[in-house]
Order: C-alpha cells, then sequence, then structure tokens
DNA sequence: ATTTGGTTTGACATTTTTGTCAAATAATAA
DNA sequence: TTATTATTTGACAAAAATGTCAAACCAAAT
C-alpha cells in the first residue's frame, strides 16, 4: 500500500475538499473532475478510485456540506427561547458557518433549483422554519410587530443569506476584494443582531 | 422561403426565449442546445443556424436580459430625490421586472460568479450604486441612521434581491407553490416600501 | 412549371468529458 | 527477497454534447 494508516482517509478527504472547492465555484454541471483532480494534486484516474462517478463524489461533497451546517444548528435548542433570541441564535450559528465558507450559500441556492425535493429532503429544517414562522405570527397577534409572517420570515434570511450569496456581485458593487469582503461579513453578524433587536424585540418576555 | 415577412426575426425571438428559460434554470454550463431547441419546437440544428454556438446564443440571452433591466432603470431619473424616494424608485423598478422575469437574479447571481468582469462591464451601474451609497453616508453623517452605508446598502439588495433568487428554497421552507409564492412577492413590494418609511424616512427632505 | 434562395433536416465529424481496464508501480508482510 | 495487495498511471472506450455540411425541402418570384 502506499499510505499507511489512514491515509487512505486522507486521500478521499483531499479530494472531497478539493472537490468541495471546484463545485462550489463552477456548480455540478460546470465542475470538471480534471480540475478537482488538479486541486487535489492527483491524476483524474486516481479520482474514480475512491469515487467511482461524479455523481458520488458530488453527493459525498453534499452530504458533508449539509451535515456540517445542520451541526451547527443541531446543538442549537432554541426551544424556549424568545423569536428575538432564536433569530440571534439562528444568525450566530449561521455567520460561524458561512465565514468560513462563503461559496455555501450559492451552492444550496443552485442545488435547490436543480433538485428541490432532495435537497428539502436532505435538509428537513422543517423544525426551525416552522417554530419561527410561529413565533412570527403570536408577535403579530401580540401587536408586538405588523405584517405577514412570510415577509418577515424572508427579510431575515435575506440579510443573512443574501450577502454571501450575491458575495461576487456586491464585491463588483460596491468595488472591493475578497478580504473587504470578509471584513464586512464580520462586521455584519453584530448588524444584523442589532436589526433584530431594533425589528423584532419582544417585549412580552424576557 | 419558408417564413414571410419578419417572421426569421420571429423565430430567432422564439429561440432567444426558450434558451432564456433553459439558460436561467439550468445555467450556462448545465443547459443542452438539444433541450433549447425542444422548448423552441424546432430542430438542434436549425438553431445552429439562427445563432452560431452555444456561447454566442448565451451573449444574446444575457444582452438582451440585462438591456431590459436597464430599460427599467434607465428611465430613471433619481438623483434629486430623497434617499427614502431613491430607494423605493429602485424597488419599483426591479419588482416590475422581478415579478416577470423570476429567474433572473439567480441567473444573474450565477454570471457573476462565473465572469465577474464582464458582467460588470456590462451592467455599468455605478451611478446607482454611488448615488445610493453616498445618501446612505449622509444621512448618517446627519444622525437620521446609525450604522455602516455599505452594510444598509447590502441590507436594501438582500430583501429586494434575495427571494427570487432564492424562490426554489423559500419555496421548500414555506411549504408553497409557485402561485401562492408570487402571491407573496407581488405582497412584497409594498412590504418593501413599508420597510424604507420605517428605516430610511427622510426627516429633513420632503 | 421552373428557378431561386432561404430554411430545415439527418447524417456525420469533432470535441469534451466521463468512465474503464490492465499493466506498472509502490508499499507492506511473509 | 519475494509474494501480496493497494494505488497510480496511461491507453483506451463510451458517452454526451457541440458543430458542420450537403442534400432535401419549401415558398415565392419569374
Amino acid at each position: 500500500m502506499l499510505q499507511v494508516g489512514e491515509e487512505k482517509k486522507d486521500i478521499e478527504e483531499l479530494i472531497k475538499r478539493a472537490a468541495k472547492k471546484v463545485f462550489a465555484k463552477k456548480g455540478f454541471a460546470g465542475a470538471r473532475l480534471q480540475e478537482i483532480a488538479d486541486v487535489a494534486g492527483i491524476g483524474r484516474t486516481s479520482l474514480h478510485y475512491y469515487y467511482k462517478s461524479k455523481d458520488k463524489l458530488f453527493d459525498a461533497v453534499i452530504t458533508e456540506k449539509l451535515s456540517e451546517l445542520k451541526n451547527r444548528f443541531g446543538s442549537l435548542n432554541i426551544q424556549n427561547l424568545s423569536l428575538e433570541e432564536k433569530l440571534i441564535h439562528c444568525t450566530k450559528a449561521y455567520f460561524s458557518k458561512a465565514i468560513t465558507d462563503p461559496d455555501l450559500d450559492i451552492f444550496l441556492l443552485n442545488e435547490f433549483n436543480r433538485k428541490p425535493e432532495k435537497m428539502m429532503a436532505l435538509i428537513q429544517n422543517h423544525r426551525f422554519t416552522k417554530e419561527i414562522l410561529k413565533d412570527f405570527n403570536q408577535a403579530i397577534q401580540a401587536g408586538q410587530i405588523k405584517g405577514i409572517a412570510q415577509q418577515h420570515f424572508i427579510t431575515f434570511l435575506s440579510i443573512t443569506f443574501f450577502p454571501f450569496a450575491a458575495k461576487s456581485m456586491m464585491q463588483q458593487m460596491l468595488q472591493c476584494n475578497d478580504e473587504d469582503y470578509m471584513q464586512y461579513m464580520k462586521a455584519r453578524e453584530a448588524y444584523i443582531v442589532d436589526f433584530i433587536h431594533q425589528n423584532y424585540q419582544s417585549n412580552s418576555k424576557k
């Protein structure tokens, strides 16, 4: 064997990491196995040795991406928190992931376009969505905020999610480089927490 | 000739419309000329007769998409308006386009990812961006709003742009069909106008 | 009716990308 | 050292997609 101990796993990881990058950047259809192999620093044929096909490799990548994301939210117990606190916890959980993996968003968005049902089955975050929607509705009925729950929910996701998904576009518009933009993103977490306080502070609980 | 009069142009339009749909849904790499031909109801070889190559066809599509978008904004004269009014005008201009072409967003986002420089050259909307950023900064300096201009700008784009870009994902989360979601989008314009009033009302002008 | 010219079609060529396989290579164990 | 097994490699096959071309087709004009 060429590797000792657990080095086979290491190469699988190496490939997966390379594949993550390329798939995130180019999407499934646009990604080339040759490029993934290049990034991983191995031959394309070797890649087939570890992952039978492009589909299998992609599955591995998206499964891992989603499980990483779920880990952030899975440990989150927001059951008994106020709407305000729920949103803040979710924001922090999401930012901790997105900051280290800025391509995640556009990747997920595109996957939802390609295979909506499959993605939903994989994510299964109905719990969060329903719970937060319910709270929005309660807050509306209690007169704390006004409008439609869904619109608020969409807004919350928008301001959190979009800046990452639109990174490339925003950079062009704001005329700043990767580093500058990531600075904005780091500062944005605080901005959003503030936004939540401003708009969704719960007078009842606390 | 099979067609009379201007029917050649008609078929070009037919193809372009089919291509718009398929490119928007699948992206450049994922789109198949065969599928475009099928949607247009012509043979794939005929497609080549009207557009030499996939690239040429794509160029035609994106050029038209952008010019459609520009038309909405080009006629807009926001020079002497307050920040609040500027934002509202832009929102309305954008929604009038996006409602009729919900795939536009994710399409633009992906194109920015693929070819950032090329896209920026095509769009050239620096005018709007700079002007609105400037106004945000003025409002901040005047103490009317607080925070960082860029963050507010990103938020504005997020709440306007994202709901379309993430249509597929949001539908899964909110568990609603195309029609329901478009209803939310139609209502959203008013929601955003309200949002702008709430957050960016200019006490000085008006 | 025949010619003319734009349009369509199907067969084929080319290119690109993915997938396979057996031989070569490298590492470990006997 | 040799046998064994895992891994890499290059040549090749297969598939998928784009692109080309000439012949067939069709409608209008002569």
